[in-house]
DNA sequence: AAAAGTAGTTGAGATATATCATGTCTGCTT
DNA sequence: AAGCAGACATGATATATCTCAACTACTTTT
């Protein structure tokens, strides 16, 4: 097992080991970085050993130190309720930056848990910073990647608020979808990384009910679901149960700027 | 009503008129700023016109172009669903930096409204990027604002998605005490700016069950309730039921370095 | 000061979703 | 390959909260 994960290793880190080169850099670095900025940024991060699936990249109370961006795989956040019960907050897919929401504070405020075989590229807070001191292009970027987060919250808020459990199951595999097809995925079928009931305690639902919106939406015909295998037959209506003009589900962002 | 309008606008400019000498500085701007650097930063504030109860200071898809400090009153934040519903997504108080979340789009992402008559400082985005570049510590602290906001949002979620009425209830008040408490006022006995109406609406419940829920709390003595005057009888036993621990009510975050 | 509108309270009944219980399927472990 | 544990599905029932409705107390208008 242990010879298997150095071969995976060995592969990811010959292939991607620099910025310049990742195929997820228009992705995570979004921005118009000229090659010398790359360059610098590509220095200070870290490449480091897949996490295996259950694994923590940090948990809750952990001294901050790291931004983390996702190379391969997936990860969930979760926050821990006084009784004991874990609540999600987050999924995180490939090009996506884990752990700005202990920026100000000396230790994550949440733990991140791999939901199978994952990468990360680690990016050390200090070097940030000071990186982030000369490079205003970088600054935007982390700036605008906060913002994005908060933004989205306030979504999240509003699905916990206001949606039912049709609408936010729907409003879940659309957002998805959508970001699978920026990452260069097929936004109609894809594996879902997530338990039924990580799904459910993600939307505020149980299990069951989760289980069930599923069931009523292949009768209706707007998927089809096998195991974790989504397939989206009807990606118009489900945007349209989940409440949102194809456009919302999420927002383009700054791509390279032209 | 013109008049007395401008003799408060008067009052307000000849007394706190820079950063230097405001009462809130040291929470607003909670950072080892040395005096040169608040200089600074003073001189692109415009302090505006106050808002009168349900003035917009901006709306939804306005172009985003400023972050605001209240300086006094308060403002609901809030987003629309598509069927024109609105989902309120903060209170903000003195102190309180609003308008971070549209860094990355040209447009607010929400809409900001006056519950009440409110003075805001106004910061222009694009001054204060550039002063951000030379004043290390100021960029940090928006970081820090950010990041915080992103750990409320997910400490909403949780509430939004576990919690019951009652627990939600007992953690707005318990939050708002601390926030008064944090701002100088008295943490058991403060004005509630926000209607019932606008409390369910936060907390994803009906009025109704807002309204019970303060009356059963009166019924066991926790708190005494005039109207919009609330008083905490019980503070100890409010967070309890918030499910929180008197410290996790609101994060102290750094308060003028020592 | 009366009228009229708005905000808040309280009760009764409706309902979406949780919970409990059971059964089935899937993927691991040995 | 068999056996087992966890994940998933489905039905029956319970319940917290919503909705609807009526009443009261403020606030603002005229």
């Amino acid at each position: 097992m242990s010879s298997q994960q150095n071969k995976g290793v060995g592969l990811n880190l010959a292939k991607e080991t620099r910025c310049m080169t990742c195929s997820l850099s228009s992705l995570c670095l979004p921005l118009s970085l000229n090659l010398e900025d790359i360059d610098q940024l590509d220095r200070i991060i870290k490449r480091r050993q897949p996490l295996k699936k259950g694994d923590h990249l940090f948990r809750q109370g952990d001294h901050f130190d790291s931004v983390y961006a996702v190379r391969s795989g997936s990860l969930k956040n979760y926050i821990m309720t006084n009784d004991g019960e874990e609540q999600i907050t987050n999924f995180h897919l490939p090009s996506e930056l884990v752990g700005l929401d202990g920026v100000d504070c000396s230790s994550y405020p949440v733990s991140s848990k791999a939901l199978e075989t994952t990468t990360v590229c680690e990016i050390p807070y200090t070097r940030l910073q000071s990186l982030a001191q000369e490079l205003p292009d970088l600054r935007n970027q982390i700036f605008s990647s906060m913002s994005k987060e908060i933004r989205d919250d306030k979504q999240m808020m509003l699905l916990l608020s206001k949606k039912n459990a049709e609408e936010r199951v729907a409003t879940f595999l659309g957002n998805l979808s959508s970001r699978f097809k920026r990452r260069g995925y097929s936004p109609y079928t894809f594996r879902l990384p997530m338990s039924r009931n990580e799904i459910g305690n993600y939307l505020g639902l149980a299990v069951e009910t989760v289980s069930r919106v599923f069931t009523r939406f292949q009768t209706i015909q707007i998927i089809a679901v096998n195991g974790k295998e989504v397939h989206i037959t009807d990606r118009q209506q489900l945007l349209e149960i989940a409440g949102v003009t194809e456009c919302e589900v999420e927002q383009p962002g700054k791509l390279i700027a032209s």
